[in-house]
Parts: structure tokens; C-alpha cells; sequence
DNA sequence: GTCTATACAATGATAGAC
DNA sequence: GTCTATCATTGTATAGAC
């Protein structure tokens, strides 16, 4: 039988909670050493002592915000059906990619800066979970082609491109900005557009 | 009459040399606050007192890497050429920044983490050195539309296209690792065909 | 000119008082 | 459940040895 889970107060769910969701910006704004438990606990409005009450080490902050980010973040890749029909479940897949990069550019940001630190609490979670999605939606991507729906390719390649060009986006804002001229409504309508017509074209059979 | 540069000797040449080399390392693996003057001068062989003697602050050792690296990237992009062949030239762009991407890893993820921390020091050249090269490409991608050489598209999110697609084997390296059966050769080979391929059909009138 | 020794404020972390 | 020492480490500044 397994462990009965450790009863909760009201306080303390709602303090961790709080100090989560605080810590989501600080990580994403700091990057993981440069976000102290200080300004955490501040955007929390705690002391820092008491953050460290909650949570003993600031990895263990950091772990629960990439726990809680990803399963918000939920990747629409699960809903990539091999009955659809292949240029509209992609279509769809781009522009569910490219909304979660408007409107949950953080988790974008929190999961670039852990992959490019070389994804230490990650690592597991892409060889396992991810690994066994991208794998089935690769088949998937696979069946597509065989019927002869797709222009031959290697799968996973396919989902590289759409990652980096929607979440390119959201990680790289900065620079996004610095080059386009618009508000944000446009430059993603330009993407949106932009993305589905060469990409769906440069698949077509 | 401009100020004469301060003459530096040889053992100061050397060892500011061998700290921005280093400091590159470093500020790669552990991002801008994970690296530490002291690691930097481990790396380097030097006390971390030295190595603050050569370069009075963490930030002007990173400043100088940026430059440093920065020198060595020259994007590919400059080349493109208004009377070549729009898919023979953006075909060797696309080949030009994936080789970047594998033999110059660390420039990437340099530059990389720079634009995820909101670009601090990054910000005044993205505006104005690299905002006037990427207008001048546009407008050439602008003037392969009008002569029917490419589906209509709004260029600078061609340059984002290809900008992301490829530096992604490059800033998510781990991810892609975890993705991915077949050692570096075949994943880049594979990489070049793909994005060759899907981004330059993509784009055909 | 080159490098070391030392000091100081801020940080992550621990132990324990209340 | 909250907060106060306390400690090692970090970025940084300065004095001074050679």
C-alpha cells in the first residue's frame, strides 16, 4: 500500500501555491541562479525565511514551478489524429503552438532556459514521458505519408521545425520586436499565416 | 584627434585572451549569474583576484565575450544576393546556419540565453547594426516576390523561420538528444535535407 | 605592470527560539 | 507557523607585495 499523502493545512496550500506562482516570473525574469529566494519571497510577499519554511532549497521552488508549468502547459500534440485529415491537423497543431506561445510565453521561457542549462531535472521527462508522445505522433506522422497524404520526411524533424518556429516567438520576444514593426495582434496574425502556408506547402505530396 | 589605443603587453593580450575563451564556457553552461568570476578563473588557471585585475567587473568579462563572440558569428545572412537564384540562395543560407549551429553550439546558446534575459546588453545592436542588415535582406526577399520567384509572404518572418529552425539543434541540443536515435552526423544531414527541402517547396510560387 | 591578501555586503542554507 | 541568528560563498573594492 502506498504512503497516505501528508495532510495539508488551508495556509500552507494556499502559501505554496502563492510562492509558486511568484517564482514562475522571478525564474523566467532571472533565469534559475540569477531568481534569489529573496526575490521570490518579495513577489510572494513573504520573508524569506519563511519561503525557505515552506520549500527547503531553492531547487526544490524550482521543481515545483516546472512541475506546475507543465501541466498547464499540456501539449497539444496529444489531440494529432492519424484519422484527421493531415493538412488540417497540422494546420490546427501550428496554431495551437503558436497561441500557447502568446498567451503562455513564461512556460515557453521557464523550459528554454531549463533546456539550454542543459535540462539537469528535465532530462527525465523528455527521455521518458515526451519521448513516448513524440514517438506515437510520429507514427502518426509516418501512416500520413505511407498513404501518400505527406511528402516523405523523417518525422520528428517536422515536430523540431514546428516547436522552434512557434516558440521562437515567445523565447526570443526580445529580438522579435527589436525587428518588426506592429503590435502584438498583427505580428502574431503575420505568424499564424505565414507558418501554416509554407510549412502545409512544403509538406504537400 | 581620437584617443591612441592604450598600449597592452603581451602577457595582457594573453591573459584577457585566455579569460574571455574561458568565460565563454562558463557562461554557457551556467548562464549569466550561474557563472561565477571565480569559475571563470579556475577554467582560465588563474587566481579569481587576477582575473578581476584584467577586467574590473563579472559584467565587463561577459560584455567582452559577447563581442568576442559576436565578431566570430558573422551571420551568413550578409551573402545573400538579390541577382542569385532565391532557392539556390536561401537554400546555402539555410546550410550556412545549420553548420553554424553544430560547429559553433556555444555561440548560439551564448546569444541564445543573452536575448532569454530580456537582452540587456544585446538590446542596442538587435536595433540598430542587425535591424539594418535584416531591412536590407527583406527588402531583397521583397523583390524575389514582385518578380514571382516566391509565394507572397511577409519576409521577416522567413528570416524567423529559418533563424529558429535551425538554431534550435543548437539551444536545445538535450531535448533534441532525447528525441532523436543516430549520432550527430545523421541528425544534422537528416536536419539539412528536411529544412531544405520543406522551407524552399514551402516558398515556391 | 602583475598579482595577492583582505574586507564587505548579499546570497543560499541550517539550526533553533518563540 | 513565524522569525532570528549564523555560516560559507559570491561579487566587488582596496591596499599593498613583488
Amino acid at each position: 500500500m502506498a504512503t497516505a499523502p501528508k495532510k495539508r493545512t488551508r495556509i500552507q496550500v494556499e502559501n505554496e501555491a502563492s510562492i509558486v506562482a511568484s517564482a514562475l516570473d522571478v525564474f523566467v525574469e532571472f533565469g534559475y541562479s540569477g531568481a534569489t529566494v529573496d526575490r521570490i519571497a518579495a513577489a510572494a510577499g513573504m520573508s524569506k525565511a519563511n519561503v525557505l519554511y515552506y520549500f527547503g532549497r531553492k531547487e526544490d521552488i524550482y521543481i515545483a514551478v516546472l512541475e506546475r508549468t507543465l501541466t498547464e502547459w499540456l501539449d497539444p500534440l496529444q489531440s494529432l489524429d492519424v484519422d484527421g485529415d493531415p493538412q488540417r491537423e497540422l494546420a490546427n497543431y501550428i496554431r495551437a503552438k503558436l497561441r500557447m506561445s502568446r498567451h503562455a510565453s513564461h512556460a515557453s521561457r521557464l523550459f528554454a532556459n531549463e533546456i539550454l542549462r542543459g535540462a539537469p531535472i528535465f532530462k527525465s521527462y523528455l527521455e521518458n514521458e515526451l519521448r513516448t508522445l513524440v514517438d506515437a505522433k510520429c507514427a502518426v506522422i509516418t501512416e500520413w505519408i505511407k498513404q501518400g497524404k505527406l511528402v516523405p520526411i523523417k518525422p520528428v524533424h517536422l515536430l523540431f521545425l514546428i516547436w522552434s518556429s512557434t516558440q521562437h516567438y515567445a523565447d526570443f520576444a526580445p529580438q522579435v520586436q527589436a525587428l518588426h514593426d506592429g503590435d502584438e495582434g498583427t505580428l502574431y496574425k503575420e505568424a499564424e499565416e505565414f507558418l501554416v502556408t509554407v510549412i502545409l506547402r512544403g509538406l504537400q505530396p
